[in-house]
DNA sequence: TGTACATCAGTGAACGCGCGTTCACTGATGTAC
DNA sequence: TGTACATCAGTGAACGCGCGTTCACTGATGTAC
């Protein structure tokens, strides 16, 4: 972590752990800018000289936030999207899975996720957490995997289909399982149900014969 | 407005106009909390002291905004999601101006509305410019009109796929119009072809018959 | 038509609060001999 | 195995800056007679 001043003693690495796991819980219910070094602190059990001798400054407390989720977050994407593990898989067992992908890391990581998004939204030039990073391959990546079914696919376009059609997942979710409470909160749909409708959309987006009996 | 005390003379008014003015041409480069009070009335020609002549805080600027603006939209609203508007005419044209009319609206209001969208999601609480009030009646809406027409529409639950599929577009726009810089930069498309695709997707969710000759 | 007074409007320096950041100090851990 | 010293780690009161807000004052507009 570029972020962080390495730790030199297990102490301290606890210590560290403790700073980055208390800003977690607390950005489960405010977002970065209304989390005071105080609180963080105070809840982590440390000290706001503790927590200046691992970050240069605050902004750095969520860019490491940031590259430690990045880390295992790049290691699944890369397994996720890799071409060769949906060779013979059908579209729809593919769309299944990416949709459920999304769903289930915005609903795990609920508090961070939300943080980043505001905060890359409220500061485009971010560099470090900025959302160019976190999607721009996801989505270009996707885009090729429905480049090589363009035999199962009706629009004309698969690849900027595949690619847009999980931008629209992603927005969709985004609206309503980050900021539920304060948007979207018009169309009632529990999540499963909404899972299965973003499903059900993205396949009749791209426009994927529905063969009876295509399962998961 | 209840957010403003009233002016008595041109005078003020003007200057009101002035600060709201300037207030929507500032959020243009910045999002609200960013923007100083001294910054806006040195843009608009004003001083401190007039701000606070007519607003009880920084907030109720962002409020008056949001009303002022609430108020040509409530209009557009109430006779764009008018049923009988509807009567008889085909569902993808229907689709075509819903999406057309979001598209529009986001663009030419980018400042004010990405304020407001970042507002609410930072402030869930917030209610004055609560999307709740914003989306709720018009998602809503939306989905009455969708429901009334299940013949031509295929998917078993139109309200349902009429309000989501809104939400969906909607939501993308927001990632695309509002947020563009930061997010969603990886798929390109220029504003045209997403609008035409949003409405491709949109009528593919619903499962819409697509009659050739089928014309706005 | 003019004069006196009240209210409205505008000005900008100064205030004060919140919060990120610093820093002088204490204690713990590691290392050299 | 013990002692001396260096570095790491932690503490929290104090600092200082930015920015929203106040307020004492000046000027403009309206009203009464």
């Amino acid at each position: 972590m570029r972020w962080v001043r390495p730790a030199r003693q297990q102490r301290s690495q606890d210590t560290l752990d403790r700073l980055l796991g208390a800003a977690e819980e607390l950005l489960e219910h405010r977002h970065f800018e209304q989390l005071t070094v105080q609180e963080l602190v105070r809840r982590a059990k440390s000290s706001v000289g503790a927590f200046y001798a691992r970050f240069a400054d605050k902004e750095s407390l969520l860019a490491a936030m940031y590259d430690r989720h990045q880390q295992e977050a790049l290691a699944t994407v890369a397994v996720m999207l890799d071409p060769a593990r949906w060779q013979g898989v059908s579209t729809v067992a593919l769309v299944k899975t990416l949709v459920g992908f999304v769903c289930k890391l915005y609903r795990r990581k609920r508090g961070l996720m939300r943080a980043l998004v505001l905060h890359g939204h409220a500061h485009p030039d971010w560099r470090y957490a900025d959302p160019r990073f976190r999607d721009a391959n996801a989505v270009g990546r996707v885009g090729e995997l429905f480049a090589a079914r363009s035999a199962e696919i009706a629009h004309s376009d698969p690849r900027l289909a595949g690619s847009l059609g999980f931008l629209m997942v992603m927005a969709t979710l985004r609206e309503k399982i980050l900021f539920g409470e304060s948007t979207a909160s018009a169309v009632r749909v529990d999540d499963r149900r909404l899972e299965t409708e973003l499903v059900r959309a993205y396949l009749a987006y791209l426009g994927v014969k529905k063969r009876p009996g295509a399962t998961l």
